[in-house]
DNA sequence: CAAAAAACATAGTACAAAGCTATGTTGTGT
DNA sequence: ACACAACATAGCTTTGTACTATGTTTTTTG
């Protein structure tokens, strides 16, 4: 049971927008070598998180991204459902759908015990909550290249 | 982020056993049979569970496997371990260890926090929490078929 | 207005892991 | 000795992950 790096790069982009004052474009590029992750590949986490409506974008020259929200107002759990594709731990309790089997099945209930337990986790944290713990880090003046 | 066929069907297994009376013994074509899954797909979950201890194999003629210990005595994370191979969320907080870019690295912390948060959640389960939950449908007449 | 620079979009590819099959061995009752 | 069940492992097929490559659109700048 592995989070994928889609995931994985994908919060580390935003936590990359989260530290810049509000309203201020980063370019993809520079987040892309900050965080030495293909350029092109960040660009499908973008892509993805775009439905969410949390990201600025302005094309052209001196474009680049911002978050369209405080962090504080940006829940986790809908951008883990965005990078990861589905979150559900398994894929009977996926899309809040019942499988046809669920009269015969001795762990469905339990397997959507856990999906819940998941989601209330990602959705009491916020892209803040992830800035508290990290800020001198991402501050900091070496690059960084972790996970 | 899903967890694997064989986690799935490793508790459905441990559940079918979990049915029975202290001692008796279950072939595992049997429980293959009712739980629709390939026997020898299914011994590979018996393998990854020998270690932990919890089941009693007899060989031979009128051979099986059953419970070494009551089902309440059995949490499950343990389980999810040695059946998912590993529980951790991503690579750098497996087994424990420390992963280089620790000192750098953004959201090591917050992945620690989720790993956690699961296990506890399967700390807290144990074996007979699902039987409690499902003793009716697995002793019923009807072949399981499902997840 | 052309060129450069950025976001946007999607197809394709290489590798790894999941899921399962097949085959053979060892031990134990009849 | 024979049947039967657990034990063990190698191999194969399919799927999905992680990434690259290519091209398009939009906007600023010289």
């Amino acid at each position: 049971m592995r989070f994928s790096t889609r995931t994985r790069y994908g919060l580390r982009f935003l936590l990359r927008l989260a530290v810049q004052p509000p309203g201020i474009l980063t370019e993809l590029r520079q987040i892309a070598e900050k965080e030495n992750i293909s350029c092109g590949y960040l660009e499908q986490m973008v892509h993805a998180l775009k439905p969410l409506g949390i990201l600025r974008a302005v094309r052209g020259m001196g474009g680049g991204y911002a978050l369209a929200k405080p962090p504080a107002e940006i829940p986790l759990e809908p951008v883990f459902e965005c990078l990861e594709g589905d979150l559900a731990p398994v894929a009977c309790v996926a899309g809040g759908k019942n499988c046809q089997r669920e009269c015969l099945c001795s762990t469905r209930e339990f397997w959507l015990e856990m999906d819940v337990h998941i989601r209330v986790f990602l959705k009491n944290k916020t892209l803040q909550t992830l800035l508290d713990a990290n800020q001198r880090r991402l501050t900091g003046e070496r690059t960084h290249v972790g996970l």
